[in-house]
DNA sequence: AGATACTGTACCGTTTTAGTCCTATATATG
DNA sequence: CATATATAGGACTAAAACGGTACAGTATCT
């Protein structure tokens, strides 16, 4: 079927709150207001900040936030941060990891022709493209009304 | 990592094997010369066969073939004869089954627009693009040489 | 009739995934 | 400085999916 996991798509469910909200929310808040249980949402913004989607603050007040302009974040990334590398088998994968047929195996990376195409077709899905509004608004209104939510952006 | 089955990975080492090949080959002969385990080879050569993929001939002196010129084959349609329909997620179906969320669920099938680009980019990847020797003949070449291949086609 | 070869289904052990919890660390506030 | 708040990291367990195998049935050739 050719599946993402569970968690990335609770990840694009809580992204997409945080879309809506203020630009600093704590992973409880997140959690309420979209219903996802709070310690996996933990887990996944843990996930999202290692890489340079999310930024988070600690202590007190502290949270999570955007750490670039959300609507230049695609979903190769969020997929890529959830799942590591794109790569539909292990086979493929640019790690010398291979089958155990590899003397036989007539592959030898093939599978990188996939693996190149889905990877270019997820570069051009934007996280801002999965918002229920995004099918009711043409591209610049959108920007600019996710432009307005998040007047006081983190990432300077 | 967006992973397809093993079964497919197999699937694409065997449907090679039965490019290069005769038209009509038997399950064992096919793992024989592939590697593969006779009983998945045969669990995958069933799969194929209730597609347009592939043809079965039953009996003694059957075998598989192509249904189809192998060179018109989209890797897309592989990949949905072994996993189903290629949805990214099981909210994006076209099926009503959906996430115990719904009510709050802000997504409402928007993984569709990643479930698009993925199906379109399979589109263009063709079976043959996975034969080894496909980066190093020109897509003429490698055509031709695969129709001469394969002289007496099952397809009509 | 007998041998060959596909068809369908059911089963089980292994692996992966989802979800939870605990301890450590950082920061704001009084 | 003490305390409350919040993230960081990692370990652990129960459940689901997958891979692989086996077996009884059907079709076809010789």
């Amino acid at each position: 079927m050719l599946r993402v996991n569970k968690l990335t798509d609770y990840a694009v469910v809580v992204l997409c709150d945080l879309l809506r909200g203020r630009a600093l929310r704590s992973a409880a808040d997140l959690s309420a207001s979209s219903g996802v249980p709070l310690p996996t949402v933990s887990k996944i913004l843990k996930q999202l900040a290692r890489t340079e989607i999310l930024q988070s603050v600690r202590g007190a007040n502290g949270g999570y936030g955007f750490a670039r302009a959300p609507e230049r974040i695609s979903m190769a990334e969020v997929i890529e941060a959830l799942e590591g590398p794109i790569a539909v088998t292990g086979c493929a994968g640019d790690a010398g990891e291979c089958c155990e047929l590899t003397d036989q195996c007539p592959m030898n990376g093939h599978w990188s022709a996939v693996n190149v195409a889905i990877r270019r077709s997820l570069d051009e899905v934007r996280l801002i493209d999965m918002l229920p509004e995004a099918r009711f608004m043409d591209p610049e209104d959108l920007s600019s009304s996710i432009a307005a939510r998040h007047a006081p952006v983190l990432h300077a």
